[in-house]
RNA sequence: GGCUCCAUAGCUCAGUCGGUAGAGCAGAGGACUGAAAAUCCUUGUGUCGCUGGUUCAAUUCCCGCUGGAGCCA
């Protein structure tokens, strides 16, 4: 029997310094970097997402990043058969692939056996009530578990039965995983973090956040790319006289936050990662830390 | 200086014709298999500003005090 291919991904909350580790274990691991954030995958949208510089990529390689046009859909389907790819790559030029990002449905669906099909037919329902498409939805599939009020979960499961003829609670849902991967997840208290998060969010202004979101804005282009960050729609509401700067600002920071907490909750619940507490002050401590771990 | 109004959950406020109180936001917890930085669910005990009085019972009525807002001099 082969023995997995060994993998490393590097999860945790926004504004803990997963990009920061990722490049440290890359030069001592022999390390590529691919991508596990759903909106770095785009172009243009750089400072909002808090993206990996030219210069603090220190000439690792990474992969996954800048790959889409922001008009362009994405989604976990492609991510899943594009990351599969990447970590074979990896493998085959004899390095550790390793995986950095915030959006853990990508990363479940990459590392884990989900189950995917290619579908085309995309109805929107938009003209229907929540509660008609609520009905229409219980009517074929009496064991759904999505709540009424949860709209684009229940049109997802009305255009998975109208692409495949079956229920979505019927799916057959695998908690298997691919390869032999070690989940390395950094964290810090609460306090200190929700502290980084509206620091970052200042930084980000200082580094152009207004500019690049003006940029966007005047692009026209109101995609799913565009609107999934924090940090465009809401500043998006400011250039058109909605709200003050300082509104924006404060929003930004709080919906940074309830990310944060959001993002807890699915690693302490679906993925056992392996946590280490930061140490701010000397991050050589806690790289040191988690290669002393991955050796062990 | 005189008069009026306000003082209730971290914030903005509602309310109790006297029986110790409730919304929104914030905060906290949770779900998650094709929008996932998205989407959705659950969750509200606080010296009702302080002191005294009336009362079986006061956050509620009354006296005074403190702080704030306004009007008149």
């Amino acid at each position: 029997m082969n023995s997995m291919q060994k993998v490393i991904c590097i999860v945790g909350p926004t504004g803990v310094g997963k990009t920061k580790l990722s490049i440290e274990l890359a030069k001592k691991l022999n390390g590529e970097i691919i991508n596990a954030d759903s909106t770095q995958v785009y172009k243009g949208m750089d400072i909002a997402t808090a993206k990996v510089t030219e210069e603090e990529k220190e000439g690792i390689v990474h992969y996954l990043f800048d790959i889409k046009e922001i008009e362009e859909n994405y989604t976990v389907f492609d991510y899943q058969k594009d990351c599969r790819l990447k970590i074979k790559e990896i493998e085959e030029k004899g390095k550790m692939p390793i995986l950095v990002g915030g959006t853990g449905l990508y990363i479940k669906a990459a590392l884990y056996d989900y189950k995917f099909e290619d579908e085309n037919i995309l109805n929107e329902y938009s003209e229907y009530t929540d509660e008609e498409l609520y009905n229409k939805l219980l009517s074929i599939d009496p064991n759904t578990e999505i709540h009424m009020n949860n709209r684009k979960r229940v049109i997802r499961a009305l255009n998975y039965y109208d692409n495949t003829n079956t229920t979505l609670s019927s799916k057959e849902k695998t908690n298997k995983l691919l390869y032999d991967v070690m989940f390395v997840g950094l964290t810090t208290e609460r306090e200190i973090l929700y502290d980084r998060i509206n620091k970052r969010v200042d930084i980000m202004l200082e580094n152009g956040l207004l500019e690049e979101a003006k940029k966007i804005y005047d692009t026209n282009i109101r995609s799913k790319a565009v609107l999934t960050p924090i940090g465009y729609k809401e500043l998006f509401e400011y250039f058109d006289g909605k709200s003050t700067l300082e509104e924006s600002i404060e929003l930004i920071k709080q919906r940074s936050r309830k990310y944060a907490k959001r993002q807890y909750t699915w690693n302490n619940h679906q993925i056992p990662v392996n946590w280490f507490d930061v140490d701010f002050n000397n991050f050589d401590n806690t790289v040191k830390e988690v290669i002393d771990f991955i050796n062990k």
